[in-house]
Formats: C-alpha cells, sequence, structure tokens
RNA sequence: GGGCGGGUAGCUCAGUUGGGAGAGCACCGGCCUUACAAGCCGGGGGUCACAGGUUCAAGCCCUGUUCCGCCUACCA
C-alpha cells in the first residue's frame, strides 16, 4: 500500500521503518487497542473528513441564524465576491477571518448571523459574456439588450456558484440559506428605492459633464475606477498657434496633441505681462484653421511650460472648468469607441493613436511643432480592461456627495464607527473630505437599470418607485426608460441592509443591524466601505456596522503581491487539496498581524500542516491511553500531580490570551498562543510526564485522575482551536469519548472561559524549575553527544531548601524525563568524580561521566558557559554602580536586578570551581 | 506634490503604556524514545537601517538622514 497516492501527498517520506510497526505487535498494543472507543489513523487526512464535516453542520443547521433567539447578537456581512470570480488568497483571508469571528462569537453563545451572497459586478461580467459571444462571432449589439441579459443570467445560472463552493472549501459557516445576490428582486426594489429617495431630495441630478471613459468597455466611470500608471514613455509637444492678427504666434505645451483639433481659446494667467496685450486677440488654430480666443484664467499656471495652455472643454476636465466660466464653445471631436469624428476634419475616423501621430507630422510639416521633450507623466487606465481612459463630456447621473459624506465623517469622529487598525481611519478622512460627486451612471447593460423615462411627447423626465405606464404631464404612452445602467457599487453600497430585506422593516434587520464587524481589505475602503457608511447612514439613519476591521494583503513569500504574470499565485485551493483546509487557515491566521501583509509560501504552509499533524497525534495518544476513561466522571477532588495542575494552569492562561486576541482582531496573537501552548506545553511537557501515570497499573487512582485531565485539556485545546481549524477539531471531537450532554458538533460547545480555580502560580513556579533542571542535564547530554539512549546518573546539591524539597518531590518526573538511571537531591550530595556540571533553578547538577566522554569537551563546554555568564554579570554590574540607576530607577526594578546580580555570582563561583576540579581530574 | 506604513537572526516576521532581544522556517550536532521522522533532544546565529537627542535606562519616545513599499492628486 502506498500512502502517497492515498493521501496525495506529493512529498517524501522518510523510508518505511518495518520493525517498528512490529516492535509495537509485540508490546501487544495492537491487542489493547480493541478495547479502546475509536482509534485514529497515524497520519492526519484532511481530505477524508473536510466534506463530511461541512455537510454535517449544513445539514444540521449549525450555521443559521435565528433572529428570534434571545440573547447577544454578532453580525456581518460577507464582502460580496464577484459573481465572475474564483477564489483567491484575498478571499480566503478575508473569509478566513469572518469564519474565525463567526465560529468563535457562536461558541461565546451569541446569536451570530454571517449573511453571505454575491456581487453582479456589471462591467466584469459583461466582459466575461461579452468575451464568450466574441467566441461565437457576435457582438452584443447584434442579439440586443434583452437577450443579452437573459445571457448573462445564463451564464450566472452555470458558473455563478462557484466562489460559493469554494467559499465552502475553506470552511466558511455563512447562513447560507439567506444567500442574496445584488441583481435578486429584494435587492434590486431596494436600488430603485435609494435611487428615488435620493434624486427627490435632489442627491441625484442629471447633467453634462467630463466623466472618465471607457473607450473599450464603451461606458463611464467612476473616479475611483480609473488607475493610474505612470508612463515614462510620455512626450510633451511644443505647439505654436499663429495669431489671427498676423502679429507672431503663442506657443503652448500638451501631453495629447489630437486633442488641438477641439480646442476652443488658449488661456494665459491673467497676471502674466508676457502675454497680458494678447488677451482678447485670437489665433488661428493650426490643421483646423479655426479662429479662437486668448482668454485669462487663473488656472494658468505661469511656471509651467510658455504659460500659455490650450483649451479643450470636451476633453479635458480642468478646460471644461475654463470653458464653463468663459462661455466658451464646446467641441468634442472623438466618438464613445474613440476614434475621431466628423468635427476632426480630415482626421475623422482614425483612432485616438493614430490621430496624434498624424497630427504631430503635419504640425511639423507647417513648421508649427517648435519642440518636443521626453516627459514622465500619469496616465488613467480602466480599472477592468486597462485601456487608456479618455476624458469625455458626456450625459450622465451623479450622487451629489458632500452632504452624505459629511455624517460618514461625523460618524467614525464619535466613535459610531471603529476602524480598525486605527491608522486607517486618517485614509478613510482624507478621502472623505476629499470626496467629490460620484458618477454613477454606466453605459452598460448588465446591472440595475435606472428608473427613470423620457416621455417622447413633451420631453418630460419622470423618475419612479414604480414603472410608468403614461406620461403624468401629457399622458402620452410614448415613454422610453433610460439606457443607463447604475455602477455596481451602488448596489454594493446598501449591501449591510439590503440583503437584510429593506426597504421592508424585516425581524432580521430588526435583530442583526447595525452589523457587529466588518471584515475587509483596504483595497476596498473607498469603493465599498465609505458607500456603505454613507447609504447606512442614509437609509437607516444608523452606521452599518461598528467596527470595521481592515486586514492587509496576501503576497508572496518575498513580499510581491501575487500576479499571474509574476507567476507566483498561489491558488487556495490547489492547497486545501494538497494540506487541507485547516492548515492554510492556520497559517493565514499566524500570519494576519494587524497592518502587516502576509507573506505565503507552500513552505510555510506545510510548516503549519505539521502543526495540524501534530494535534492529531496528540489526540492519537490520548484515545490510545483512555481504556476505561468516562468523561462524566467527576474529578475535583483528587489530588493532582504538579504536572497537572501546571498544565491546568497553562491552558486557563492561554484561554485568557486566545480570548483577548479575538476580542481585538488579534488573530496571530491567538494563533501563536494556542501553537505555543499546544506543541510545546501540552505535547512537550505534559504528554511526556502523563506517560508514567496512564501506563502503571498498579494505582488507579492516579491512572483515571492523569486520563481525565489529559482528556480535559485535549478537549479545551480543540475548542480553542475550533475557529481556526474547525474540521480536524470536529473530527477529534466526535472521536473522542463524550458525555451524554453533549451538544451535536463542537461548534456548538461553548469556549472555554478563564476561571479562578485553574490560577496556579505556585505549581507555575515548582514546574519551571523542574524544566530548568531537567533541561540542563539534557544540555550536558547533548552537548556532550550522548545519545538518548545512554542511560545517566545525576546528583543534585545546593542550600535551597524550597528547590530542594521540590525536586525531591519531582524526582520521577525528572528521572524520567532526563532519562537517569538514578538520581540523587540532596543538600549536603557529594560531587562525583569526573563528572560533568550544570546549575539551574539555583542548585548544582552533577552527571558522572567517568569512561563516556572526553573530559576536554566538558572543559570547553564549561568555558563557554562562563564566558556567557561573565558578560552577563558585567551588564549587571555596570547597573548597580551606577549611582543614577539607584536613584532614579524604581525600587522592583533595582531589586530585580540585585537578584539576578546575586545569582549569577553564585554562577560564577560554581562555575569556577568546576572548571577547576575538571582541570584536576584532567590532569591527575 | 501630499499622506501612510516599513527597515529587528540566513529568510518571513512578532515585540501592547521604555526596565533581562523572540517565533516559525532554514542551519549545525545527536536520536526509532510504548502519539507523531509531517517527529524528539540539544545548539549556533542579531551594532534592532544610519546619525543625533531625551532618560538612571531606548528596538520602543523626539529630531534629522537614507532606502523600500503602498495610497492619493486636475499642473497642460
Amino acid at each position: 500500500m502506498n500512502e502517497n497516492q492515498i493521501t496525495g501527498h506529493p512529498f517524501k517520506k522518510g523510508a518505511p521503518l518495518p520493525f517498528k510497526d512490529k516492535l509495537k505487535e509485540t508490546l501487544g498494543m495492537t491487542e489493547n487497542l480493541k478495547n479502546q472507543p475509536r482509534q485514529l489513523d497515524k497520519n492526519y487526512d484532511p481530505l477524508q473528513i473536510e466534506d463530511k464535516w461541512y455537510k454535517f453542520w449544513e445539514d444540521e443547521g449549525c450555521f443559521a441564524a435565528d433572529p428570534k433567539a434571545e440573547g447577544d447578537h454578532f453580525s456581518m456581512v460577507i464582502p460580496p465576491p464577484n459573481v465572475t470570480g474564483s477564489l483567491h488568497m484575498g478571499h480566503a483571508l478575508n473569509n478566513l477571518l469572518q469564519d474565525i469571528l463567526a465560529r468563535y462569537h457562536r461558541q461565546q453563545g451569541r446569536n451570530v448571523l454571517w449573511m453571505p451572497g454575491t456581487d453582479h459586478a456589471g462591467i466584469a461580467t459583461q466582459n466575461v459574456v461579452e468575451r464568450q459571444l466574441a467566441a461565437e462571432g457576435l457582438e452584443r449589439h447584434d442579439i440586443g439588450r434583452e437577450r443579452f441579459i437573459e445571457r448573462v443570467w445564463q451564464w450566472r445560472e452555470e458558473s455563478g456558484g462557484t466562489i460559493i463552493n469554494q467559499l465552502k472549501r475553506l470552511g466558511s459557516s455563512c447562513d447560507w440559506s439567506r444567500e442574496r445576490f445584488t441583481m435578486d428582486e429584494g435587492l434590486s426594489k431596494a436600488v430603485r428605492e435609494v435611487f428615488v429617495t435620493l434624486y427627490e431630495e435632489g442627491l441625484i441630478y442629471q447633467g453634462d459633464y467630463i466623466i472618465n471613459w471607457c473607450p473599450r468597455c464603451h461606458t463611464a466611470l467612476s473616479d475611483l475606477e480609473v488607475e493610474f500608471e505612470e508612463h515614462n514613455n510620455g512626450k510633451l509637444w511644443d505647439l505654436e498657434y499663429p495669431l489671427a492678427d498676423g502679429g507672431g504666434s503663442i506657443i503652448v505645451s500638451t501631453t495629447r496633441p489630437e486633442t488641438m483639433l477641439g480646442d476652443t481659446a488658449v488661456a494665459v494667467n491673467g497676471e502674466d505681462e508676457r502675454y497680458s496685450d494678447l488677451i482678447g486677440k485670437e489665433v488661428i488654430l493650426p490643421l483646423m484653421n479655426r479662429r479662437i480666443p486668448i482668454i485669462a484664467d487663473d488656472y494658468v499656471d505661469r511656471e509651467f511650460g510658455s504659460g500659455a495652455v490650450k483649451i479643450t472643454p470636451a476633453h479635458d476636465a480642468n478646460d471644461f472648468e475654463v470653458g464653463v466660466r468663459h462661455k466658451l464653445e464646446i467641441i468634442k471631436v472623438m466618438d464613445e469607441k474613440g476614434l475621431m469624428n466628423e468635427n476632426a476634419g480630415v482626421y475623422a475616423g482614425l483612432t485616438r493613436e493614430v490621430c496624434r501621430e498624424q497630427v504631430i507630422s503635419d504640425l511639423n510639416e507647417l513648421g508649427l511643432l517648435p519642440a518636443t521633450q521626453d516627459y514622465q507623466h500619469n496616465v488613467g487606465h480602466c480599472y477592468r480592461c486597462q485601456t487608456i481612459i479618455e476624458p469625455y463630456l458626456s450625459n450622465q447621473w451623479f450622487v451629489k456627495i458632500k452632504p452624505l459624506a459629511d455624517r460618514a465623517i461625523a460618524a467614525v469622529k464619535d466613535g459610531e464607527t471603529r476602524i480598525i487598525p486605527k491608522s486607517w481611519e486618517k485614509t478613510y478622512f482624507n478621502w472623505m473630505e476629499n470626496i467629490r460627486d460620484w458618477c454613477i451612471s454606466r453605459q452598460i447593460w448588465w446591472g440595475h437599470r435606472i428608473p427613470a423615462w423620457y416621455c417622447d411627447a413633451c420631453g418630460k423626465m419622470i423618475v419612479a418607485r414604480e414603472d410608468p405606464d403614461c406620461c403624468p404631464e401629457c399622458s402620452s404612452s410614448n415613454l422610453r426608460q433610460e439606457t443607463d445602467v447604475l455602477d455596481t457599487w451602488f448596489s454594493s453600497g446598501l449591501w449591510p441592509f439590503s440583503t437584510m430585506g429593506w426597504p421592508e422593516s424585516t425581524e432580521t434587520l430588526k435583530k442583526y443591524y447595525p452589523t457587529s464587524v466588518l471584515v475587509t481589505g483596504f483595497d476596498i475602503l473607498f469603493f465599498w466601505v465609505a458607500r456603505m457608511m454613507m447609504m447606512g447612514l442614509k437609509c437607516m439613519d444608523e452606521v452599518p456596522f461598528k467596527d470595521v476591521y481592515i486586514h492587509a494583503l496576501v503576497r508572496d513569500e518575498h513580499g510581491h503581491k501575487m500576479s499571474k504574470s509574476r507567476g507566483n499565485v498561489i491558488d487556495p485551493l490547489v492547497i486545501i487539496d494538497q494540506f487541507g483546509a485547516d492548515a492554510l487557515r492556520f497559517t493565514l491566521a499566524a500570519f494576519a498581524a494587524q497592518g502587516r501583509d502576509v507573506s505565503l509560501s507552500e513552505a510555510r504552509i506545510s510548516g503549519y500542516r505539521n502543526f495540524v499533524n501534530k494535534l492529531w497525534n496528540a489526540a492519537r495518544f490520548t484515545l490510545m491511553n483512555l481504556e476505561g476513561f468516562s468523561p462524566d466522571v467527576a474529578i475535583e477532588n483528587r489530588n493532582f500531580s504538579l504536572a497537572e495542575r501546571w498544565i491546568s494552569h497553562r491552558l486557563n492562561q492561554t484561554v485568557g490570551e486566545v480570548t483577548s486576541a479575538l476580542d481585538e482582531y488579534r488573530f496571530n496573537d491567538a494563533a501563536s498562543a494556542l501553537y505555543q501552548f499546544t506543541w510545546h506545553e501540552f505535547c512537550d511537557w505534559h504528554l511526556e510526564l502523563a506517560k508514567p501515570d496512564l501506563f502503571q497499573r498498579e494505582d488507579e487512582v492516579r491512572r483515571t485522575t492523569a486520563q481525565a485531565v489529559l482528556y480535559r485539556t485535549l478537549e479545551q485545546i480543540i475548542r480553542l482551536l475550533h475557529p481556526i481549524m474547525p474540521f480536524v477539531c470536529e473530527e477529534i471531537w466526535q472521536t473522542l469519548p463524550r458525555s451524554a450532554a453533549a451538544p451535536k458538533s463542537i461548534m456548538q460547545t461553548t469556549f472555554p472561559k478563564v476561571t479562578l480555580e485553574s490560577d496556579d502560580a505556585l505549581a507555575a513556579q515548582e514546574m519551571a524549575q523542574v524544566m530548568e533542571v531537567i533541561t540542563a542535564i539534557r544540555n550536558i547530554r547533548g552537548e556532550m553527544n550522548l545519545s538518548p539512549g545512554q542511560r545517566l546518573e545525576a546528583v543534585i546539591k545546593g542550600s535551597d531548601e524550597n528547590a530542594i524539597n521540590a525536586l525531591q518531590r519531582n524526582s520521577d518526573c525528572i528521572a524520567n524525563l532526563a532519562r537517569l538511571t538514578s538520581l540523587t537531591i540532596a543538600k549536603d550530595a557529594q560531587r562525583p568524580p569526573q563528572s560533568a556540571a550544570g546549575l539551574a533553578a539555583g542548585l548544582e547538577i552533577f552527571v558522572p561521566l567517568a569512561g563516556l566522554v572526553d573530559f576536554a569537551q566538558e572543559a570547553t563546554r564549561l568555558a563557554k558557559e562562563l564566558k556567557k555568564t561573565e558578560k552577563e554579570f558585567a551588564g549587571v554590574s555596570n547597573k548597580l554602580n551606577n549611582e543614577k540607576f539607584l536613584a532614579k530607577a524604581p525600587p522592583e526594578i533595582i531589586e530585580k536586578e540585585q537578584g539576578k546580580h546575586q545569582e549569577l555570582e553564585h554562577k560564577l563561583e560554581k562555575l569556577r570551581v568546576n572548571i577547576r576540579t575538571l582541570e584536576q581530574v584532567t590532569e591527575s
């Protein structure tokens, strides 16, 4: 049987060690297993169980929110992924963090709603279906609007569920029964309600302005949907415009010479003496031979270029403003596809790019191109298709945003909504305070059609909640609906309440709005978060969320952005197949420090996969040793061993750490506290310490106590880990024995709580001494290259009676973990001849090594230790010799330093003695 | 142009009111040890970007310099 084939793991496994399994058989382990409840396989295989438990949770209704349920509630709305999308690491991180919160708050007994759904992503989705049509040799206009929209819905039926299923593979515990889509009937109704209301209040208006036009998508875009990119191959051309009166010329500079065909003025600064006598005169626009005026406007910067600017009101936002101020003629020279139109004279029909070449060469021929220089400047690109954006004059719909923004600013300033990490508040304010009106109309077909109608008879425009049959003005039934649709983000802005049934006043809305937290990436802070704030305050009169948690980007292991072109994309689904969802989840959580990007690599995920396996094996060990155990037997009055008191104390502390970390969105702190405790305390120490108690058969009470503590600790660990690693924890939990009163799923267990009784500082202190001694002996073993199989003796002496007593009480543990045949602990113990020496817990430890090692090696080891200690001692001494330190530092710090000083002094003395003794041994 | 974040071990990064520099991975040595070689035990490794300052005490606070990211902006 080949394990690699079963698990699909592509890594090499160590060569099989057949005798090991034989060994277990001879020891009767397989025989023992028959008496046990259930056992786990040796290696954790996520593929075997993940789908099973996900289905179980869904079938049991574990994700369902109940607005009628009592108690505190906790609610979130998912940032709806594009319906066209498929899961990438950004989604994985975003949804993981939400899922951790949802599962955590459920365990805290809260009534949780996590509202899922998808976004119709107007332009992106339209592009996808257009590409499909193109493959069939068709354009959308060939089949018409209605059939095109049908095609989009059909496509959505077929593949719109993809991303939802991928979210499920990750483990997302959304209430899927409530799944919404921004184009759903209910949400569409909300959109229309908001549009009409804002229109009626004068907050939506229609008008001719310069907007960002994508000639390829064939639509207007909002300012946010334009991505600026530095072009360093740009040029700045000087153009010479002759004066109409023949008295010379004026030079203007431009990066876009093709727009000169639409120039209707040349502007200079009114204060600029160089041009004062030209103001009011006219120039002849070359190539077009049109007379245009020279005007004065403050907009012109005298320092830049020649100090004169060509004005093209139809193709530049600033020029448009100038044009309005000076009532200039507006001439469009391009059409909606980015081709030059009839106003461009002989250039009509050329593309923008070709026209530019032609204009340059024609001007050059006329001698009107005095200079050209290389020039770096920013060029806007369409965020969906990267085509260069054209500032374009057209009739569009806008939201007057200032009044909405003011409230959204106030809500954050007043603390109604907290932005976490707080550093993002500044960005939020900065954007909100400088916000400009929002262009919401799009000239595409897929989206919410604007509820406005034009009467062909009398020209009246009607904006209405219900489709009108006839014109209220002239009763004509000759009505045409506006063909534009709304910006997708208009409907996304309503998401926190539209998904809950608004504008109806539903129970869900009453219970769960405002939501507790929104978890999202900073890339959509303006696009989405800011707009939800504005819309929520406007429509609900209340903020949409109390907290906004902004997480970082997922990058590759070197901090580079993942991109297809770079080839460094890590596909979460491939990772889930390979390592399991829990490993991916834990990795992301462990790296999700606030305000810092997540650097991800397969190696890291495989590292955390090892952690999953470690947990798995700890559970496996526990199960192997629970023979005869029942979770319902009370153990409160038993005598606990030091190890048991200590692990309970540490578990209790870990509960506290994890709880406060999750309450404060410090996901990485929660993950590392659990990692540290589970692996390096529970597995490395407690399991080893518990073994003798579990394996012996003489003292039944001791054995069952050890079982109970082991069981309890593990069971609490998997509850704590459940929000981060739900699958493996459920599998373990379901395999462990449970009391009859236990719920059906670990999802429904309560999150462990910090208890006063478990606090046991004494045990912690004593355990620290034991661990220190064990480590010291192991250190000698390690540095001397003595194999673990080599049994040793040890002698411990010292004047600290408390420490001696503590170690004597725990001598079995020490002997066991340090692998000793005998251990002598006494105040007046003798140093054995030819022994290695160590210091721990203020005591001296000797390990007789006669005949075992080369003592020169021991001398080196001690010399190293001495050097280290001397350095440390010098540091502390310096401090204590500093009078200012003694005068000004708080007493507890001074006391601490003094204690340290004494301890180190003692240690140095012992070390020196040991080195001398060793020298004598070696000499003799 | 404006703003924000960052520079800590070979790599990726933690470091919560200033008080003994940490983790994971990588590396070196030892190891089949009655859960786990996806493991166990031990170990080495840092002028906390640079320069000043405040302080008894600075990775942390202040000033400046430098390098790297990101966001934002209508300079033709």
